[in-house]
DNA sequence: TGGCGATTATTACATCTGTCGTAACCGAGG
DNA sequence: CCTCGGTTACGACAGATGTAATAATCGCCA
């Protein structure tokens, strides 16, 4: 049975992940650990609201220990794959190599960072050849 | 008077988003045009409002003109920058290595893709000879 | 066991979004 | 000039979100 698919694309938004930073950062934290995780001035019941209206969502889970543990349900590469799906999809109907382009063309890149990229595409290269060339 | 720096990163939602995806692919239209070019079935005045509140936070404009004309303020390249910055900082601290090992090991890329992205990385291998070792 | 301080539950609001219905408006035809 | 259909302005309403105060609880320790 399909485990839901909410781990595949949580639609997330920016005030969502803000707290979720704070626990992907913290790791299991009490409410005050949390409040005091947070990287901005916040209400002290603000968190907890928002914690609990995460776990609502089943994006955050809460243990039954007494000072409850609350944790992130989702992981940041969740998260990220999912925008980058679809940021993908926007920015270039889908194909890696204009976002890619831009990546690479906008942001100086030291050395040691292009040297990664080419051992990287040297290795896809390496790849393709183990596959057939259906062209996709 | 400030142009005002929402250009470098629009935060939008996914319905805003909806919107402008018809913007982009439209160009400049109408109210009734802009209903038609919806993909989804959406009520007639829902997009006139979303249009309208669109316009206040300055992502659409709209003309004088009677069937007054309306347009995308931003560009899609706008709004993806921005959230491909914050993708960037979130998945790997803003190093671009990470977030495009990614983006080469999980979509099977074609042999015209990877030959692509070889051109890139000797291109950007070059600019780093050419240019002062100033770190920037 | 009583109480205190921390934790959790409730309740309250102001915005913002998504969706429309309706009323007012305006320019083109007849 | 007067009506008609598209355009625009308003107003409504539900649900989501951000923020937080206040009340109810619970566990620990003197």
């Amino acid at each position: 049975m399909k485990k839901k698919s909410n781990s595949a694309s949580p639609r997330l938004t920016a005030g969502e992940i803000e707290i979720l930073e704070m626990l992907w950062a913290a790791g299991a934290v009490t409410l005050s650990a949390a409040h005091k995780a947070m990287k901005r001035a916040i209400g002290y019941t603000t968190v907890q609201t928002r914690l609990n209206r995460l776990v609502e969502k089943g994006f955050v889970v809460r243990s039954d220990d007494r000072p409850a543990q609350y944790s992130a349900a989702v992981s940041p590469n969740d998260v990220s794959a999912g925008h980058l799906d679809l940021l993908l999809k926007r920015v270039s109907g889908g194909s890696v190599v204009p976002l890619v382009t831009h990546l690479v063309r906008d942001r100086r890149l030291s050395s040691d960072e292009v040297s990664e990229l080419k051992a990287l595409i040297e290795q896809a290269e390496k790849d393709l050849g183990s596959s057939s060339k259906k062209g996709r």
